[in-house]
DNA sequence: AAGTCGGGGGT
DNA sequence: ACCCCAGACTT
């Protein structure tokens, strides 16, 4: 195959049919084109558009999101998922000021040095947004080039992605790329797509292996799948008044920096928590179960509500805070700790 | 090289 | 249910 002709059919392509006004395309900057590359890490694109709108109408540049709080980071952040993004993000627009005065670094090198920013990450901001030439390998690019190539084989595995990274290289061109890097995604998002792909439609049929033989459903080679382990956490739900008590999770792992409520792994545990602070359970009342999965467990949730009287005896857990159900302070919050908030809110203690 | 890290959309 | 998504980081 002839790389020249792979990149003419894709920017044909890309001038009739590509994407031109996503939000993070409209006066394209590094900080823009980082803050989506970051935000669209295992995320679709239609679930980033609104987090991405808040993020820009909070932080116009990087120094605004360096300056601001960590948790205010988080609280934006809530409900998009793996929060190691979002407080790397922080972390480097801080090291953007600090390190480059504020203005969003330009080498590869430096930009590829800030945390949260991979290879394909640094590729991606460097080509979209200043026409630099460097190859990208996301999700989509992987599935596009493994079908083209018939490449087969896990892309979780290192020689697989190896190989990928090198047919990347190979295909990318260094005349119109910031059009060729945002044509193969485009590609791989609306027409080589997982099922179903539409290759009547593709510039690059002529050229697929995987058309050429009918194999499309071969490629990219799926993920060995394993059963989820399955664990169960109590969560406790004191609420006083219009509050209820939060405790900040350590900075690392899971849920990293969030506010949560108190988790054990079964009630004895949690009402022996209770007893050592001189609460009372006498009226603790388990609310409706249910179940939240992550990528590597799912985690049975037991919501164990109960009502207090005063806001004593509870600060001494580190972080915390009695969160008002009206009046919501800027933290971060996981998924299933959010819908419980808004059943508490509702009323719905069911 | 393998494990960790969310949540949601499509099928 | 299951699979995967504009991956990076830690061990």
């Amino acid at each position: 195959m002839q790389a020249s002709q792979f990149s003419a059919q894709v920017l044909d392509w890309y001038d009739k049919y590509g994407r031109k006004t996503l939000p993070w395309q409209i006066e394209k900057t590094p900080y823009k084109v980082w803050l989506s590359e970051v935000m669209l890490q295992q995320t679709q694109v239609a679930t980033v558009i609104p987090y991405f709108e808040r993020f820009m109408a909070r932080f116009p540049t990087v120094s605004d999101l360096a300056n601001a709080p960590l948790d205010e980071v988080l609280h934006l952040w809530t409900g998009l998922g793996y929060y190691a993004r979002a407080r790397n993000l922080h972390k480097a627009a801080q090291q953007v000021v600090s390190q480059h005065n504020g203005t969003f670094p330009e080498t590869f090198e430096e930009v590829a040095d800030l945390p949260g920013v991979g290879r394909s990450t640094a590729g991606a901001i460097l080509s979209l947004s200043l026409g630099k030439h460097f190859p990208i390998l996301d999700g989509n690019v992987k599935r596009v080039l493994a079908r083209c190539s018939a490449v087969s084989g896990w892309p979780g595995k290192k020689d697989v992605e190896k190989r990928l990274w090198e047919i990347s290289e190979a295909v990318t061109p260094a005349k119109g790329v910031e059009r060729f890097n945002q044509a193969m995604m485009d590609l791989g998002a609306m027409v080589c797509t997982r099922s179903k792909p539409k290759c009547e439609l593709c510039p690059l049929n002529t050229l697929c292996v995987a058309y050429a033989n009918h194999s499309w459903a071969q490629y990219p080679g799926k993920k060995p799948k394993q059963t989820l382990p399955e664990r169960t956490g109590y969560f406790l739900l004191m609420q006083h008044d219009e509050t209820v008590f939060l405790a900040q999770r350590p900075p690392s792992g899971l849920w990293g920096s969030l506010f949560c409520f108190p988790q054990f792994e079964d009630e004895a545990s949690l009402r022996d928590w209770l007893a050592q602070r001189g609460i009372s359970g006498d009226t603790l009342r388990q609310l409706t179960a249910f179940r939240h999965t992550f990528s590597h467990f799912h985690l049975d949730i037991v919501p164990m509500w109960l009502p207090v009287s005063s806001f004593t005896a509870c600060m001494d857990e580190g972080n915390a805070l009695w969160y008002n159900l009206a009046q919501p302070p800027s933290v971060g919050l996981a998924a299933p700790v959010e819908r419980l908030l808004q059943q508490l809110r509702v009323g719905a203690t069911v």
